[in-house]
Formats: C-alpha cells, sequence, structure tokens
DNA sequence: GACGTAAATGAATCTCGGTTCTAGAACGTT
DNA sequence: AACGTTCTAGAACCGAGATTCATTTACGTC
C-alpha cells in the first residue's frame, strides 16, 4: 500500500561507511547523501539525527567485528591460549581486509558513546559488549584458571587493547605484516603475566 | 612604546590545554577565552587561527613528552635495551601524571596534521620528529646492531605506538598500575623479534 | 601633553552544515 | 479512479561557532 522504499537502512549506512571511510568523522549529512543519490530527508526518514546516523554505524560495523571473534572461538576449542593469540591478531586482520570499516570502528569508543549516544540507541551500546564479555571471561578462566577482574582484565589488554593501538596509525592506510608480528609477541607476553606482574609458571 | 602584553602565548596556549583537558577537540574559542578571562579577539591576535592555536598547542605538547626521552636516554648511556623499555613506560608515566597533556597530545597525529595545517605551523610539524628519530636510529643500532628501516619500526612499535595504544583508552581517566606490566612486556617481546618475525638470539 | 604603536575588546558578520517542512510520487486497496 | 499510507525530494531555516573589524586602552617618546 504505501510507496516503495527506494532505500533501505543498511544502503543509508552503506553510504554512509563509504563516506567515513574517505572523511572520518568529519562527514556530513549532504555528503552522505550524495553517495547515496539522493536527497538528505530520504536518510532523516529513516535515521533521527547524523548522531544517530554514525551510533548505528559504529554498532553495526562493532557487531561485524565481533562475529569474526565468536566464530574464531569455536575454531579451537579447548586450546584457550591460541584462541586468545588468534584473537589478537584478527584485530590486525580485519583491518587490512576491511580498511573502511575500520576507520568506521575508530568514530567512537564505547563508554564515550554511551555517555553521548541518542535516545534510541543507547540501549544497544549498552549492551554491544555482553557477548564478547562473556566470551572474554569464559577464555579468561580457561587460561588462567581464574576470572577475577584483574585476570580479564590483562586478556582484554593483550587481545583488544594492544592490538588496536599497534594497528590503529595504520588505519586508513596498508597494514603492514610487521604489525602481526608485534601483534603475536605482545599478545603472548601480555598474557604471560600475572595481575601481580610477575610471570606466569 | 605599545600597550604592555597582558597576555603571553603561553598562558593562551595554557589555557587552551585546560579547555582541552576537558571537552577535548571540540573546544571553542569562546571555551578559551573564557578561560584565558579575556576576549577572543585577543587569542586572534597571537593566533591566526583555531587550527593554528590547537596545533601550536600539541606541538607545544608533544616537544615536552619528547624533553622527557631525552633525558632518559641519557640516563643509562650504555644500556640501550634498558633506555628503550623505558622510553616505553615513559608513555605510561606521562599520561598518568599529566593528565591534560595527554588529551591534548591526542588531539592529532602528526602525519594527519601534516596534511592540513595551516601555514605557519607546516614546518614544526615537518620537522618536529627530527630529533627523536635520530635517537630513535642510535639507539636501534646498539640494540640491534643494525638501523635498517625495519629495525627501526620494531623500534618504534615498540616503545611509542604499543605503549600510546595500551594508554590511550585511558586517557581522561586515571592510568591504572597495570598499563605499565602490559607496556613492558609488550616492549621487551616485540624488542626481541627480528623483523623476519623470528626471534633475535 | 600630543603622538605613534601594539595590544585589547567585544559586538557584528559570515559560514557551514544539521534539521525541518511542505510538496510530490508511488504503490496497494476499495 | 479516488484514497490512505509511506516514502522521496530538496529548498529553506537556523543555530553554533569561527572570524573580522572598528574602537579603545596603555604605554614610551618627543
Amino acid at each position: 500500500m504505501p510507496r516503495p522504499a527506494k532505500f533501505t537502512d543498511e544502503e543509508v549506512l552503506d553510504a554512509a561507511l563509504s563516506c567515513v571511510s574517505d572523511d572520518g568523522a568529519g562527514v556530513t549529512m549532504a555528503d552522505v547523501a550524495a553517495r547515496l543519490g539522493g536527497p538528505v530527508g530520504s536518510i532523516y526518514h529513516r535515521f533521527a539525527s547524523r548522531d544517530e546516523l554514525l551510533a548505528r554505524l559504529w554498532i553495526r560495523t562493532v557487531r561485524d567485528f565481533q562475529a569474526g571473534l565468536f566464530a574464531l572461538a569455536e575454531t579451537y576449542e579447548g586450546d584457550p591460549e591460541r584462541i586468545l593469540v588468534d584473537s589478537a591478531l584478527h584485530v590486525p586482520r580485519y583491518c587490512r581486509e576491511h580498511p573502511d570499516r575500520a576507520r568506521a570502528l575508530s568514530l567512537f569508543r564505547q563508554p564515550v558513546l554511551l555517555a553521548s549516544a541518542p535516545e534510541g540507541v543507547r540501549d544497544d551500546v549498552a549492551s554491544l559488549n555482553d557477548g564478547i564479555d562473556r566470551l572474554a571471561r569464559r577464555l579468561t578462566r580457561a587460561h588462567y584458571g581464574s576470572a577475577s577482574a584483574a585476570h580479564v582484565e590483562l586478556v582484554l589488554l593483550a587481545t583488544r587493547i594492544a592490538p588496536y593501538g599497534l594497528v590503529r596509525p595504520y588505519v586508513g592506510a596498508p597494514v603492514p605484516p610487521v604489525i602481526d608480528q608485534a601483534t603475536r609477541a605482545s599478545a603472548e607476553a601480555i598474557l604471560s603475566l600475572e595481575p601481580s606482574g610477575r610471570r606466569r609458571r
């Protein structure tokens, strides 16, 4: 009965992704509309504001990134250290294969967005890490024999923060192979720490 | 003969630093003027534009950060590995002691600023890393016995990129001690790599 | 004490870009 | 074919904030 939609939400997000890939956080609604091949009004028909559009783009991208991690975790069931190191390596791999999405990932950080996100997406942002946090706890227990906050933090540093820190300067450009080597070395070293700072075993 | 200056460049930069510490890259000229206790016009009297003001603030902060590295390098002359690991640890230390300056450091990255910097500061940005690069090459040669581009890159990853990546999520908040442990572990691990990816020795 | 200079001052202007709003179009239904 | 609904369309609106500029101030010199 209604007029058929010419653009889907996903297409708008794709256009936004493409713009973000070029201009980073400086995207304008006019840019996105031009990329989409439509007027700005059509975008506002689906997204309440620029903030919401960018937040949704970020959320979609984070979910896509996390999907790779979940898939990975099922591959080597029973070898937690291997899963953890591979999770770390997933970061440079993902950024190399999807430079545009990598750029979108660096649009926000969860705690910051949680504070400033528009009403409609707040909840999605809040629950975004639930699944991945559960996985992290499970792997932490398997690796360390404990899932204390301090142990989980080490795992997070080794698999997420350090790897992302290493690729970040290369986001927007080709990620050289040495980053993967450094990521592996760094992850293994951090995973060999105890929260006290001593080496394990 | 002229009217005496009420504000110095440094005071304006201090006010800008203070604002950046609160609002990050979102500072407005009005914010800075309010913090300074003067009108916006006075700021434009010394800084041609907002871009220039922020660029100069960033440059001043980077120089301050680098000064610590230079001082450090003279301390343990003859023990390159110790200097390198300590250089890595300088990053979380600096960010913990100077949270406001840490925030200012994350305002730009050199290659990006180099492309977009206003005329007057372009040269300063371009030469900003000259000294530190020389130091890095010297220490790379001392540590690896070679200062090939690949070796220098490893040193850069170990002492600058990985450490900064580890603290970055904490910039704007207290930096926990575990970051220092992770930084040390990560730096040592990366410095034990050869460009081929193999372990040294 | 008038003059020249450099600085301060802050209201007015300009610009950019997000957002709104009214009109028109496309479709199924009755 | 008239209608209801949902979407496209894009020009107009509007606010935020950077920048400008005419004026005033404070000082040393002649």
